[in-house]
DNA sequence: CCATGTCAAGGTCAC
DNA sequence: GTGACCTTGACATGG
């Protein structure tokens, strides 16, 4: 078990995902900001390992618009050097790396230049990963999509797209419940078809089940992942406390955090703690992960 | 400098 | 059929 945050540290002062509007682009604005991106990840990076953080997702917007008709930069190569290192250093540290393109990756849309869009995402994500030498633990997450209508043709759909999918992208790819139309139980159906992992959404799935208590959730999609896969991962947050006060300081509840530990002992996952305040969540619950027998910290490498 | 408007992209729902 | 919302910031421009 590793527990991480997504993204964006807010204590370090950088940023790793910063980005630019569309019409002032250009390859300087462009190689600018992706060496800065990649500069502030490595330092987020260092940051965790100080602090027993092994799991981190990777923001999309490292590279701007790489996915875009516009970016006409070969940034593997020209960032060769940055992915080389960024990657040993995740692999000699054993960390974790997930990624998760936005709301605009949707596989099973009927019109096609947005299937055409989100498979050019898809092949981004995979690129970023690849360019750092990560193996087939790394993942990137997305949602199953779409209804339009018809849930069971869209459910049809979407694994139609998947097996259409490039070889490199399928060994990253997982699917995640989303809380309003594709459930838990949808996504182990696709993954009887598919053989693809199922990541599970803690929130989601109290917004969204068939019934499943947490620990037959464990159960179920716990299996969905083949050794290549790694550890299965989870992403864990909660409904704001009716505080006064709350809307701004949101922040871990550790003792709710703690009941998600006790119900599920007799498994391992890998869990991003999907809070606002990022790290400093993470750093909140460290104390009660020091307790568990299946966590992993930094002295474990 | 500061305030405000705007930003690649999709899907769903309320009206 | 249209527009708000998701989610949230921060880039960009105009005053």
């Amino acid at each position: 078990m590793k527990v991480g945050y997504p993204c964006i540290n807010l204590t370090i002062g950088c940023k790793g995902s910063s980005r630019f509007w569309l019409k002032s682009y250009s390859e300087e604005r462009l190689i600018d900001t992706a060496s800065n991106n990649l500069d502030c990840l490595h330092k987020m990076l260092r940051f965790n390992m100080k602090h027993d953080i092994l799991f981190f997702r990777i923001a999309s917007d490292l590279i701007p618009f790489a996915s875009h008709a516009v970016c006409r930069l070969d940034w593997p190569s020209y960032f060769r050097r940055e992915f080389e290192d960024l990657g040993s250093y995740i692999n000699c540290h054993e960390i974790r790396i997930s990624m998760h393109p936005g709301q605009f990756t949707v596989l099973n849309t009927p019109v096609p230049s947005v299937l055409e869009n989100s498979t050019k995402e898809l092949l981004y994500h995979t690129r970023v990963l690849d360019a750092m030498g990560l193996d087939g633990t790394a993942k990137i997450q997305l949602h199953v999509g779409g209804i339009y209508n018809n849930k069971q043709k869209a459910i049809l759909q979407f694994i139609e797209r998947y097996r259409d999918l490039d070889e490199k992208i399928k060994k990253r790819l997982v699917i995640e419940n989303d809380e309003r139309n594709y459930s838990l139980r949808d996504c182990l159906w696709i993954h009887s078809e598919t053989g693809i992992p199922v990541l599970f959404d803690v929130l989601h799935h109290k917004l969204s089940n068939s019934g499943e208590s947490l620990e037959e959730a464990f159960a179920l999609f716990t299996k969905t992942w083949g050794k290549e896969d790694g550890i299965p991962m989870v992403d864990y947050s909660h409904q704001q406390t009716a505080k006064l006060n709350a809307r701004h300081s949101e922040s871990i509840d550790v003792e709710r955090f703690e009941c998600l530990l006790e119900q599920t002992k007799p498994f391992d996952y890998d869990v991003m703690l999907e809070i606002k305040d990022k790290e400093k969540s993470v750093l909140k619950v460290l104390p009660i992960l020091m307790r568990d027998p299946r966590f992993r910290s930094t002295a474990h490498v």
